[in-house]
DNA sequence: TCCTTATGTACAA
DNA sequence: TGTACCTAAGGAC
């Protein structure tokens, strides 16, 4: 599920499940055991996300730095909690809830100092209030590798990832092998302003969709897609079907060892 | 039951 | 550019 949006909800549903609680901290895989035995039964005091970094704090300054990677998942579920199985890397438990971390890249328990080192080294995130476009556009603007590369490059922008990058370039018509530097600013502003639109949506749904209200299935009468990401989509691993707008082929490529998708006649530059 | 695939990233060569 | 890492689901047999 890994997308900025995830991340955002997470935070969200951590805070809403365990904030200004003491929960029993656990890590019944082990690899985190050590920092499990440090903060069990301390209050979370607060949690947040940077692009797709997860960020829980425990007393005034330790944190656990999550990130999902590509396999990580979170489940949540009422008290009591069941049997852990041994997977679950992280697992915080009260009252009420518990929720358990598997499978993730990274999970850490790390200091203000650390943690504002990661901040430094991401670009901005469409879903944060303090974002800032232009630094993204400063670095895609004089840039020669392709728009679909520096939308899945984390130092440029935070949260995009291989769904998001695929539909906001088709929804805007741009070829995904454009060099960054030929994207004009009112461009950028197009996909910046939608990316926020809709990244928030994905946040509030906890999915991704990005077909128009004309392009939906309800609207065409086509059949809905709706597979393993939970949303209706235009291009992301639709390779070898039609088109919603053209009727066109779907092409995939590989790029940098991930799937890129794009219909190449609606993005013909 | 095995094989492939996946919304990610870091590091080696 | 290739490979390693972490897990689970779906499809092929």
């Amino acid at each position: 599920m890994p997308e900025g949006h995830t991340i955002h909800r997470l935070a969200q549903d951590y805070a809403a499940a365990f904030l200004r609680t003491a929960p029993h901290v656990t890590s019944p895989q082990g690899k985190f055991s050590d920092a499990a035995a440090l903060l069990d039964r301390a209050e979370l005091t607060d949690t947040e996300a940077h692009g797709k970094h997860l960020f829980l704090r425990f007393r005034e300054a330790d944190w656990i730095h999550i990130h999902l990677g590509l396999f990580g998942k979170v489940n949540f579920g009422d008290a009591p909690a069941p049997p852990a199985t041994d997977t679950v890397r992280l697992r915080l438990a009260n009252s009420a809830s518990y929720v358990d971390l598997r499978g993730p890249t990274t999970c850490a328990l790390i200091t203000d100092t650390e943690k504002q080192a990661i901040h430094d080294r991401l670009g901005p995130d469409p879903l944060r209030e303090d974002a800032d476009d232009q630094t993204a556009y400063a670095r895609v603007s004089r840039s020669r590798t392709t728009i679909a590369a520096l939308l899945m490059d984390q130092k440029v922008i935070a949260g995009v990832g291989n769904v998001y990058r695929a539909e906001v370039l088709f929804r805007h018509g741009i070829d995904p092998y454009r060099p960054g530097r030929d994207i004009t600013p009112t461009e950028w502003d197009a996909l910046w302003s939608d990316l926020v639109a809709l990244m928030r949506e994905g946040v509030r749904n906890n999915r991704i969709d990005t077909v128009r209200p004309e392009h939906t299935p309800e609207a065409t009468g086509r059949p809905p897609r709706v597979d393993d990401h939970g949303g209706e989509v235009y291009v992301y691993r639709r390779a070898n079907l039609p088109c919603h707008l053209c009727g066109g082929e779907i092409r995939a490529a590989a790029l940098a060892a991930r799937n890129l998708f794009w219909c190449p006649i609606c993005q013909r530059d």
